[in-house]
DNA sequence: CGTGATTACGGTTGACGTAATCATA
DNA sequence: TATGATTACGTCAACCGTAATCACG
């Protein structure tokens, strides 16, 4: 189970080709075939159905771990790297949509006045895209939102060990159709929404899976997906009647055609967290101490 | 960053002796040293300090990586011997100390009535010992508790994917003496507990830690540590006023000298879960389904 | 000095590439 | 028959052990 034979296994998988994955690794097709080989003996267990080539069940299940596995490994090497590297004065920051608030850019504001020979670039990704990069040092510092239960941590995957801070704290509220029957509400049950048309956009607003486990039912079914991480088209989606979205109430407030009403139960934060590394020193130990700072 | 050099990194820093790390490992002293030389030369970075040996800055962050990190290697590899390997009729469960309710061993003794040939070990252990090995398949199933925000899933250290499931929810209540001033009480708050005397129980009771995440304080600083799994001698602990301890109400109640009261903010269950591999077959699957049925 | 880490060196093993072979659409 | 996976084999590097050296207590 060499990491290197992991690798290769999850591009070969990916590719459905091994010499497709031999060229993108840089080996020949004869190696890639040896770690194939390499693979199966060691675990005893055929990976992958060959011509066409497609992953067995086995293959699936090992997929699986490989991921998390290789990025753990990547994420140890990427922190070992910045605490032995200089620090730069160059600050990526990476932030989920709904983590750009008018306080961060408050923040953000302060910190450029007091340091202008910082380089500071402001990234919009998803959560799972923002986690995995500042774990592998490609950001510098996250800005993740979610829900969770008021002092719940927001539930990030594991990729080792990140210090993750609450920095803002928003009531969530439903997105509706100025004309939908329940806008008027002064606040909703997310039970009672539990089979209302919704928009799974999980990169933009808040996932319906986290929904689902938030509200302990299986509801919540998309009868749209929408892909990217533009609020306003959500929720020109949402003003259109093509269906719900759960987001943090500010963002959704002052938007013409849409209604917000406050999530009354389950009792429900709408959180954003700084994510960085651990190191002690760096601008960009400075500028997540401010943000924690600023939150109070 | 090869995991057997990651291996015998721990192994040194652990042992404090090149040598004795070798031993343990089955290598020469000298295949260790040029273990650490390959793993120093790779990261660009001095990771121990000779004479005495013991592991720099860099090496502690390495440290932090490297264990969870070879814990997911093994519970992947682990994971694929259980899908190849043929289901055997022997299971052992894992069962932290609050998880053995009387409702738990009914369902045992259901599944022992229909299943005579079945070779069951029960086992208490801690948390996190349960966690690890159900994930490397030294336990077919384990049965964890612990507190959470009522629709929240328990917080369960990230090895890999397993399925846990809830199979009983109970109120959580503080145990204090009878004599206690707070004892008469109908409910508590738990920030209102901050400042008293606790019991640290981490393996037996509810992790102090736990509760300052719960509460959102940094209050519940132990005034006695108590390693070790049994329940009744924490409780008499409690009694004679060494300092309260957060269990499930049922397992306060009637215990002489003890009083209990419940928790009524912030809102917690106490939740006991099943956790097993993602395996489809066998008997601990059955009994794992059997345990979440019971459950309702 | 003695214990214990490092360095030097050699044998073996393993990894990858070239090229021939095999299998399937 | 052509594309693409496997097998055979040679080369080279990596790994580990033996043994000599070095360094700190």
């Amino acid at each position: 189970m060499d990491p290197h034979l992991l690798r290769t296994f999850i591009a070969v998988a990916r590719c459905g080709s091994f010499s497709e994955a031999a060229r993108e690794l840089g080996y020949t097709q004869s190696a890639v075939s040896q770690h194939i080989a390499a693979l199966e003996g060691d675990l005893g267990a055929v990976l992958l159905q060959r011509r066409p080539v497609s992953p067995t069940g086995v293959g699936v299940r090992l997929l699986e771990h490989a991921g998390p596995l290789l990025l753990r490994l990547d994420a140890a090497r990427a922190d070992i790297a910045r605490l032995t590297a200089a620090p730069a004065a160059r600050i990526v920051i990476g932030v989920s949509p709904l983590a750009l608030t008018p306080q961060l850019t408050r923040t953000l504001a302060d910190i450029r006045r007091t340091q202008p020979l910082w380089d500071v670039t402001v990234r919009v990704l998803s959560r799972e895209v923002i986690t995995r990069q500042v774990a592998t040092a490609a950001l510098d510092i996250g800005l993740v939102d979610g829900v969770a239960a008021p002092n719940d941590p927001l539930h990030l995957p594991d990729v080792g060990p990140l210090t993750a801070t609450a920095v803002t704290e928003q009531r969530p509220a439903v997105a509706l159709p100025a004309q939908h029957p329940l806008a008027g509400r002064t606040g909703l049950r997310l039970v009672d929404l539990a089979d209302a048309r919704w928009i799974d956009a999980p990169d933009t607003a808040i996932p319906l899976a986290q929904l689902r486990s938030a509200s302990g039912t299986d509801g919540f079914r998309p009868s749209l997906r929408y892909e990217g991480t533009d609020v306003r088209g959500l929720l020109t989606l949402t003003a259109a009647g093509h269906g719900l979205a759960l987001l943090p109430q500010p963002a959704i407030e002052g938007i013409p055609a849409i209604n917000s009403v406050p999530v009354s139960a389950p009792r429900l934060v709408h959180r954003t967290e700084v994510l960085h590394s651990n190191a002690v020193d760096g601008p960009a130990a400075v500028l997540a101490a401010a943000l924690r700072r600023a939150a109070g």
